[in-house]
DNA sequence: TATGGTTAATATCAGGACGATATATCGATT
DNA sequence: AATCGATATATCGTCCTGATATTAACCATA
């Protein structure tokens, strides 16, 4: 599986930016097949720094002894490099982690409001993710990325047609136990 | 999220297992929503037994001193509570990460055989996922764990519409660059 | 101009989880 | 008797999450 590194690379390729934007850009832009904590961010960038992948520098010149320096991360040429290779031997796996489905198998254990909340979450989450996935200009990017949301849109679409037609009879089949 | 605690004690609720069986089941039967690796799934015991929500017994009486001890798990009655209390406090909560659309995202940086390559593996994947979801005996088993199945085999569908639909169209769009 | 609230920003830590590696036992076939 | 595949336990380095803490910059309004 791809490691945050390179992640991270990626992001850095388009040009420098601070850990905080990453951040944000992998929980935004990236959401819907990668997250990432600060907790992994943060040593993610110093290991990348160790490994001169990438380049930092501090934002204020005069804030030399600052406790908290405020910096900006800039890719190397073997930061480039090093991405490039990466990405090209990348494997197409993913690995869904869901406590719906886990909750589902364990519904023997769950009485019908349970049940009833849990696809109604469900519901909510997708059609959030749905709204966020259309509200994109998909006009004015790149084909793969292009390619990446719509099939995201084509799965999230799938999975909420299914809930809204079976959802129901779920729940009233669950009732007459 | 759920940890690997409650999935254990979920799987042991219907019968005394060894840490082998237990993760034959998580990376078989549940595999569509939950995996755990050897390196999780025995501290994740250990610590279960030091809070007395489950018990292990040796499986050969008078191996006392043998190296590697193979124990038998049971669930206590006190794992029967903090399961159910758990499992009905859970959130439709998921996550997905996918190496597959990261490297879509990125697709700028791959060339037009890296792009069929990644579709073919991911066809490949969802077919052989497709394959182990319709030879599960839907009609013998609870009506939870059966709609988790037809809702993995719905999303499953859509995914490999879309890819079968779709997936030439992109390689010839990113072939014209 | 001060002050105070929101957002931008870095950092660390305990606890979970993966993937690799090592080792031991058992049953069946050769 | 040898050997091979399946059963079985265990540990370690590394990575990631979620919580927590702290600091800095920005901007509105009193």
């Amino acid at each position: 599986m791809l490691n945050l590194d390179t992640i991270c690379l990626g992001v850095l390729y388009s040009g420098s930016k601070t850990g905080y934007e990453i951040h944000k850009i992998i929980n935004n832009d990236f959401k819907h097949f990668q997250t990432a904590s600060y907790g992994a961010l943060y040593p993610a960038l110093g290991k990348l720094e160790a490994k001169s992948l990438i380049s930092s520098k501090n934002k204020n010149v005069q804030a030399q002894q600052q406790s908290l320096p405020k910096k900006k991360y800039t890719i190397t040429d073997d930061g480039r490099i090093n991405f490039q290779t990466v990405i090209k031997g990348t494997k197409a796996q993913e690995r869904l982690s869901s406590d719906f489905l886990a909750a589902f198998y364990f519904s023997d254990h769950l009485d019908p409001e349970d049940i009833s909340t849990l696809i109604d979450q469900q519901l909510s989450t997708l059609q959030g993710n749905y709204k966020d996935l259309i509200s994109v200009p998909l006009s004015t990017m790149p084909d793969g990325q292009r390619f990446g949301i719509r099939y995201t849109i084509a799965v999230n679409r799938a999975a909420t047609a299914f809930l809204k037609g079976e959802g129901r009879a779920i729940q009233t089949s669950l009732t007459r136990k």
